[in-house]
DNA sequence: CAGTGGTCTAGACCACATG
DNA sequence: ATGTGGTCTAGACCACTGT
């Protein structure tokens, strides 16, 4: 154990760490079920339990597992009360945080144009799929929203029904589990399509928010433009 | 110690470090100082170096303190570069983050108009101090903003000349070392004396952000509202 | 009741920084 | 050489959950 430590040049409960963290990945354990409890992965792995605990408790920091006392640790999944607190940021002016309903416009297969491919670092051959959709809060529609995805992730997505929570569905249907994303956010005004859509004049002043996701494996999945109107809504950023 | 923490409900590790968190508030270690090392601590609170050692990983979690090794721990102290990474958000879009320069237009103390005393609790009779600024990145204006602060917090302030790290004047000055703050964001059109100061024309879009802040006390310390030109800059969000 | 995670302790050894 | 935080272990006991 030493030597490998050495070797490693990582630390013991890391690399237990990335032992774990790789076994979500490929799918050994799913979304929802149940890890062996600490004491059968000690054994296992031959480390001891509080090198173990040591790598849950990074991995619980992480959002990847949930712990609950006497029951056991669980592979977190994308419910609509985690995409709520972690990858939702919108929330009406007066209320609590909401699933805004959505309304799909177009999904499209297509070669990504430079733009998609640069956000999602992607050949220059690639196919990407496109989804444009409009989100309401409150009966208002408030998110004017364009979706990119490279299309070898997400092959034949484009025939299903999409639903409200797409991140449940790459999760389910497509093994690609959404760990983090990256926001750029600017004001700008809304062009043609954007005021038609929401239902504003031309040059009214948007939210544009610019996400780009990665899964845990860290790959690179997901591209969104988000037009918002923020009129009786706002963009919530908790800095700590 | 059993019976303490069967009174408290509270694992001992949290109640080591509300205590030391309690020290750090009283000034009994100032920022940037050294605490005793886990050892002293352990003797000296009557607990194992293990519950010292949790209590202080919290604690680095929560930016409360930064940890050396050979070295010892010390308390944070809100350098230019914690700013940067914490607490400003906006960046050139070409760019690192950087921190703005920043000129003073006003400083007045009055009695708090309504919305600024909602933002920072206040009662009806209780004065504020406001201060007017414009921040420039790259010598181009891009930020236009409004501060408000509890008078009864930051007595004389006004007389003071204002640094461009006003967060570390709080805290090696007033004892209020800011925590953690609340940003809400909107896209609104620029009203005349924002247009003007950031030389664009009235009815640009502008990011809104609306900002509170609190310090590790606890209390409220500070409402902020920065109109940002977003052409060149944009806020950077990292939803993890 | 048995099994799980949560807390707490005690001690060994390593890696790093400083004098 | 000394003292600091970082890692790792082993074991005891508590609190919670389901049978």
């Amino acid at each position: 154990m030493a030597a490998e430590q050495l070797l490693g040049a990582k630390p013991l409960y890391r690399q237990t760490r990335d032992l774990l963290v790789q076994r979500i990945v490929d799918g050994v354990w799913a979304p929802g079920e149940v890890l062996p409890s600490e004491t059968q992965l000690a054994a296992e792995l031959g480390v001891s339990q509080g090198t173990v605990r040591k790598a849950l408790d990074e991995m619980t920091a992480e959002r990847l597992v949930v712990r609950r006392q006497g029951r056991g640790t669980f592979v977190a999944s994308l419910d609509d009360s985690r995409i709520l607190f972690q990858f939702f940021k919108l929330i009406a002016d007066d209320g609590e945080p909401r699933f805004p309903a959505s309304r799909v416009l177009e999904v499209e297969t297509m070669r990504g144009n430079p733009k998609a491919r640069r956000a999602l670092q992607l050949d220059p051959a690639a196919w990407v799929i496109a989804i444009t959709r409009v989100r309401s809060l409150a009966e208002e529609p408030c998110v004017f929203e364009h979706i990119t995805l490279p299309a070898a992730y997400f092959s034949g997505i484009e025939e299903r029904p999409i639903p409200n929570n797409l991140y449940q569905l790459y999760a389910v249907d497509y093994g690609v589990t959404v760990g983090r994303a990256t926001e750029r956010l600017k004001a700008v005004a809304a062009g043609a399509p954007e005021a038609d859509a929401l239902g504003v004049a031309a040059g009214t002043p948007l939210l544009a928010i610019d996400r780009v996701a990665t899964a845990i494996d860290g790959r690179i999945c997901e591209w969104r433009v988000s037009l918002c109107r923020t009129d009786q809504v706002h963009y919530l950023s908790d800095l700590r």
